[in-house]
Parts: structure tokens; C-alpha cells; sequence
DNA sequence: ACATAAGTATTGTTCAACAATTCGACAAGA
DNA sequence: TCTTGTCGAATTGTTGAACAATACTTATGT
């Protein structure tokens, strides 16, 4: 008995979790994600605060939870706005997944088999969602394929830094007026880099993932820019 | 005349810079990194609300500013704490030194030349005051050697992630009741991996690197733990 | 057409109030 | 003695209203 008590500890984390301003948080967040609210958007106080019936103080305490994660953008006196990604910065979180990314790959003979696993569950995710057509979710498939592919970093910071990324680009990603044509490629290409790593080729692992991300990234900045 | 104009520009990211709650911030991070607010202390809304002047909704806005940085652990409906690292947050700081500061190693041979002139003189400052047995400022020197390393990515976003690393491990090097021992030998190290680097001996300079953060992340753990 | 000034809307900040929650103390019961 | 229930003080969570400060817009005068 004694014992399963002591497995509660394990539960711990699913107690704290509310308050509101976070929860305003959390439904911004996903109204962000898909595009509801578009980049360099105004997000009115007395509007929001209205629709969802929270106070201004509350809405602005979420208003700052968000900036920090860089979704929005706070000018002073000005309210805050859905972020605009700059190609810079589109340059800026590639640079970074490179690192991270790169880190996991060459740290994958060291993690654990289970992490393997579920970047297989993804890339299963990817190929069903393609088969029936649902390009969307064939995107968010690739996305949580990075997401796990660092937690072969075995480092919970890491992992953040990489939702907070991701996260980020989910804002340029409606830029693609084609998702299928920007997603689809993608999913053959993740499943190589898998079964490189599990063959334990490292230094192939490494090339495929800078090929891969070379070619995110090209494909990003070129929708970005007015077309030459 | 007109240079005088361009010239500051410089000097722009400071004007947006202002609102009661992040000046609040600054003035509290300031105070935990040194020291004067101690990891697990509770900062009561009331006692620093009327210390500063300042009303409990502002308080708080700057409360999450700190919460998202890690320096403040918010507990719902009991209050903000001073985060009390643990060795597992140390470890996975290091965790992530190691790949950030080891990518700008690597990447160092496509840095900027002036960014090693910055790295130098943090090299420079810390010998300075060295002689002059400041040690804290040596530990403050040898803190912005990592930061001004980091810039060797190019990346605005690991510049950042690693600011807010070391920040956290401030909180921790208080545990350290000799700063002398625990900074002196790091200097010339610090020197020699500028030098190897500047040789463009990477691999080397990765392997200084590597042996650095192992055994400074000895050091903390051991002074963490209850010694033996 | 252009600069200036007035007016409006929105954000920044404070204040006071109340609800919700935590925590310690103390009493009731086994 | 130990556990459990209850009370109450203290603190945080949230609201609503108010006013100041700032940005934006419109009108005004030259």
C-alpha cells in the first residue's frame, strides 16, 4: 500500500494544471495555430476579454504567457499582435533546429529504444493521414516527428525549446497555399533519417537531416519572398 | 551631423524598453542573481508590491515574466518562489550547454572574426580580475565568455536559450561557498579553447570543450549534494 | 497640400472588493 | 495516540471600475 502511494508522486504534475489566464492562454494558442488568428493581427483587449468573459487583467496576464513564447508581439501602447515571422527569422529557427536536431541524431546511439518507437508512431501517423488525404494532419505528423526525434536528447529543456520552435513556425506554415505539395515529400524523407539512425549510420543520419532541413527551409523563404 | 543621427540607432532597443512590470523584472532578476532573494524563498504579492510601489496586477505581470524565464516557480493559489534547482536541472542545463556551445565550436570556422575579439576580452576581463582577487567578477567574466562564445552560432535564438541558461545556473552558483576554487582554474581553460579555436583546431577545441562543462558540472553536483 | 491641433479610442496602471484555495490549529471520535 | 473533520486566518485568483498616458484619427487653419 505503501507503494502505491508512492506512485501517486508520478501523478503529481496533472494537479497544479489550471488557472485560468492559462487556459485563455492554451485556447489562443490553438486559435494561433491554425491560422484563425492571422500574423500582424491585432488582438484587442476589450474584444477578446469580451468573447471569452475574462477580465482585461486576466487576458493581458495571458497575453504575456504567449509573448514570451514568441506567438505574439507586445508593442507598448499599441497592444499586441499575432507575430510576423521575418525570412530572418525563418533563417533564424532553422539555424536552430539544425543544432538541436543534429545534437539528437549524432546522441541516437545513446538514447533509448522506446524514443525510437514513437518517432516510428509519427511517421506511421504521416502515411495513413497521406493515404486518406488529410494533408493537414500529414503535416502535424512531420511536426511531431521532430518533436520526438528530440527527445533522443534525453533533455526535457531541449525539448521545449524545439515546441516553442515549432510553434513559431506553425505561424509561416499558412503561408503554403499548397499543403500537400509542401508536406508530401516530407514523409518518405523522415522515415529514411529513422531507419538510418536505427541502422546506427550516424554520419548518412546527419546529411539526411541537413538535406531535409536545406530543403524546408528553401521552400519556406521562397513562398515568403513575392515571387521573382 | 547626419552620422550622428544614424548612429543612434544603436541605442533604439532601449526606448521600447520600458513598462512598470518589466522594470520590475529587471530590478527582481537582478536581485536573485545575487543572491539577495534565496532559491525556495516565497516573494510574498504584498510585502513586494509595497516595497516597490507598485500595484499587485503589475506585480504579477512581472511574476510571469520571471516564471517563463525559470528564475520564479509559480505555485497556483500559493505564490511565487524562488526556483530551487535540482540536480536533475543541472544536469539537464549542462546537457544543453554541451550542444549549444559545442555547435558554436564547431561553427566557429565560419564565425565572424570580431566575435573572437568580444571572446577575448571576456578572457581578458576575467585575468584582470584575477589579479585583483575580485573573484566574483572573475565567475561574471568566465559566465560572458559562454555567452559571447555562443554568438559563434549567429543565432539570435541560441544567443537567448543560453542568456536564460546561465541565468538559472546563477542560482546555483551561491551554493558555492568558495567562488575562488570554484573559478580560478576555469580562466586558463577558457584561454586555451579561445586559442585552439582561433588555431582552427576544432576537434581539439571540442574536446577542451567537453572537459570543461564535464568537470564544472562535477563540481556544482558535488557541492549540491550533502557531501559524503 | 501640409503642418498643427483637437478629439477619440486603446492600452497602462492602480485600487478595492470578493471568491477560491491553502495551511495550521484544534476539537471530536475511534 | 492517531486519524479525521472543521474552523478561521492569510494569501492568491479574478473581477470591475476608474484614471492617466499614449497612439491614432479627424478636423482646422495657413
Amino acid at each position: 500500500m505503501d507503494n502505491a502511494v508512492a506512485a501517486l508522486e508520478h501523478d503529481r504534475g496533472r494537479l497544479g494544471r489550471s488557472s485560468t489566464a492559462e487556459r485563455v492562454a492554451d485556447i489562443l494558442r490553438d486559435r494561433i495555430a491554425e491560422g484563425l488568428f492571422a500574423p500582424g493581427q491585432r488582438l484587442s483587449e476589450e474584444a477578446i476579454g469580451a468573447a471569452l468573459g475574462v477580465s482585461r487583467n486576466t487576458l493581458r496576464e495571458a497575453f504575456r504567457l504567449l509573448g514570451h513564447e514568441r506567438l505574439l508581439e507586445h508593442r507598448l501602447n499599441r497592444g499586441v499582435f499575432v507575430r510576423v515571422l521575418s525570412a530572418e527569422d525563418v533563417a533564424d529557427v532553422y539555424r536552430v533546429r539544425r543544432v538541436i536536431e543534429g545534437a539528437a541524431v549524432r546522441n541516437s546511439p545513446r538514447a533509448a529504444p522506446e524514443a525510437f518507437a514513437a518517432i516510428r508512431e509519427t511517421v506511421a501517423d504521416a502515411l495513413r493521414a497521406a493515404r486518406e488525404d488529410r494533408w493537414q494532419d500529414v503535416g502535424t505528423a512531420n511536426i511531431r516527428f521532430h518533436q520526438t526525434l528530440v527527445t533522443l536528447n534525453g533533455s526535457p529543456r531541449l525539448d521545449e525549446t524545439m515546441r516553442q520552435l515549432l510553434a513559431e513556425l506553425r505561424l509561416v506554415f499558412h503561408v503554403m497555399e499548397n499543403p500537400r505539395a509542401f508536406h508530401e515529400p516530407f514523409v518518405a524523407r523522415n522515415l529514411e533519417l529513422l531507419e538510418l539512425m536505427e541502422a546506427g549510420r550516424v554520419a548518412e543520419a546527419e546529411r539526411a537531416l541537413e538535406d531535409y532541413l536545406d530543403d524546408a527551409e528553401r521552400l519556406l523563404v521562397r513562398a515568403y519572398t513575392p515571387h521573382p
